[in-house]
DNA sequence: TTGTATGCGTTATCAG
DNA sequence: CTGATAACGCATACAA
């Protein structure tokens, strides 16, 4: 250890600075940042200079300004996930795997839902910190907030929708779905097959993928001459409460219906705890089928039959477009990714019992 | 509209900057930048060129670079999250009040796990990103990652630990937690008025707060002279499928317990579906007992008597030292705020059947 | 009242 | 091989 050996730590209080560096390494600024991303670079530095300004630069406990860099333009590694609703079970497994998947890419996930009480200034704010991002991904439908749609339309970072619904308005941006037909019809089948005749349908209003799956709901029940009552399809909040204002209304009017698609799992969980409240057995008395498959349902009891929805799968294909291999041009049609639900059987569906 | 009302708009492929917006307005940037944050400076602008700024401003569609006013200082308006376990329902549940209270704060929250296979590069990933941060909240115990509380250590903003566990071992942050002995002696209590004798613990290894809530019931059962068998303490991973294997080892040697204290909500809620697919009755065969009071709870079947953990306070709280009118100086004691949980009845819980 | 100049921490482009 | 120097977009002390 020489006498120069000990250097002098600049001013604690302070973050060290690449010039930092470079001045108790007696060298140029611009050195430093060239041994300290050796990558890509053409030149090449003498191997004295390299060890003696890694070394210093450890010693001060260098760390690189991420702010800096953003600012000459280096990728965040910052992905924003604007979400509908973050209270909603389903954007909570989202926003899960959303958060795991980025990682594999080495991103980040930035936060902003823009739910309930979503005045003008939020609605720009979210926008504004996603000029932080390297890409946004939108999740759920976010109709109704015209202007919130307009602000993504003039940013500079690829946007990327998931489950917005699948009506081609000429969107600027990508869009990644689900078959919510075959989901609900396949949800619909089977309990015809059980020997179903009265079927109820639950859902929420104004979400895009919502409304796809009760025009199929009825659409499958026109098809096969399933008579549906008027007041056996009930719109309602998308929460545990708002299945159990449901029930109550289908349940008004006898007879009741002897099996309920719910739009969500939200709603068929919600429905579950709700006919367990009123004393009705699952599947025995009612039977109940949900929708996405969230892991909610493990905890389930009894086991929900539902549709899965390839959440994973889904956010996978939003980061390949939006920071990964596939990512779009911008020229053209947007690309539009539709996935296919299937149907899992579990206990909460059965044949109508007899007394029926 | 006069004959220069029509103004260049800037190459549209790039962003609108202060310059630009000045050099359509002829003044310099400086101008703009006085004009744009008029709140507290002391110069004044005629209202003459306040007004045409402004409307070409608008008219260009500027947007300021959170980035650029990120470098000079301004705080970021983002809190940075590191949880350890972004699939643990508790955590789940703890970011989404977390986003929701930090809105009301004006902040977004970025995420950053750290479990599972948290190699070294990613926990400095966790830590370099935090510098885009203006408060960084730790979820969880991260014993074991003792990297991890290094890098914490070195940082410039502030760090506020959550749900860490109550030791004092001098950490160098604030540290908000919970009474978890209070929480458990209520829980097991409970237990013990209703009858039962036979009374099993099981909770999760390695975990601050599961291992102060174990002790806290071994504790009780010692001093209210309550035989425990050692089998009747299960370590397993703090998940459905790990309650699942939890109640097998459980009801391996007979006579199995009467009713179980789960250190989490999520553990109670596997035990009860576990109870569910092996027949046996909730809460007549088996009373079960949870801690947290997750979102989830409410769609339980029955109802899960537990302990209401206050999620939403505690990160309020947080919030308040990290970026509101709490915040704490760096000198002296860190702050420990601990908040008293309580025990919620409802319908997993009962006498021990008769036939026992 | 407004313009000029400087710096925040980097990276990149020049010269030397 | 390395050292000046100029941006990046913005805020601000200082000069006019």
């Amino acid at each position: 250890m020489t006498s120069r050996a000990r250097r002098v730590r600049p001013p604690a209080g302070r973050p060290v600075t690449m010039n930092d560096v470079a001045a108790a390494a007696g060298v140029a600024q611009s050195t430093v940042s060239r041994i300290l991303n050796d990558n890509a670079l053409s030149v090449r530095v003498s191997p004295a200079t390299r060890e003696r300004v890694l070394a210093i630069a450890d010693e001060l406990g260098y760390r690189p300004h991420p702010i800096a860099r953003a600012l000459r333009g280096a990728p965040t590694m910052l992905i924003g996930a604007i979400v509908r609703d973050i209270t909603d079970w389903f954007f909570a497994a989202t926003i899960e795997a959303l958060s795991s998947r980025a990682r594999a890419y080495g991103y980040s996930v930035v936060l902003a839902h823009a739910s309930a009480a979503a005045d003008e200034a939020l609605r720009l704010t979210a926008v504004l910190e996603a000029r932080h991002c390297d890409a946004i991904l939108v999740l759920g439908d976010f109709r109704g907030e015209g202007r919130l749609a307009e602000d993504l339309r003039n940013l500079r970072v690829p946007v990327i929708g998931l489950w917005q619904g699948s009506e081609e308005r000429g969107r600027p941006f990508p869009i990644i779905g689900v078959d919510n037909r075959t989901g609900i019809r396949a949800a619909a089948a089977h309990l015809v097959e059980l020997g179903h005749e009265r079927i109820a349908y639950i859902g929420a209003d104004r979400l895009g993928d919502m409304e796809e799956r009760q025009a199929a709901f009825l659409g499958y029940l026109d098809e096969t001459g399933i008579e549906l009552r008027q007041d056996h399809v009930q719109l309602v909040p998308n929460t545990i409460d708002g299945a159990r204002f449901a029930l109550s209304a289908l349940l008004e009017r006898a007879p009741g219906p002897t099996a309920i698609v719910a739009a969500s799992d939200v709603l068929a969980l919600g429905l579950n705890r709700a006919a367990f409240d009123r004393g009705l057995r699952v599947p025995d008395d009612l039977s109940i089928v949900g929708f996405d498959d969230i892991p909610q349902t493990a905890a389930s009891v009894p086991g929900l039959t539902t549709v899965r929805m390839p959440i994973p799968e889904m956010v996978e294909a939003g980061l390949k477009i939006g920071v990964g291999g596939d990512r779009w041009s911008g020229d053209g049609r947007a690309p539009r990714v539709v996935f296919q639900p299937s149907l899992v059987v579990r206990q909460s569906t059965a044949a109508p019992s007899s007394r029926d």
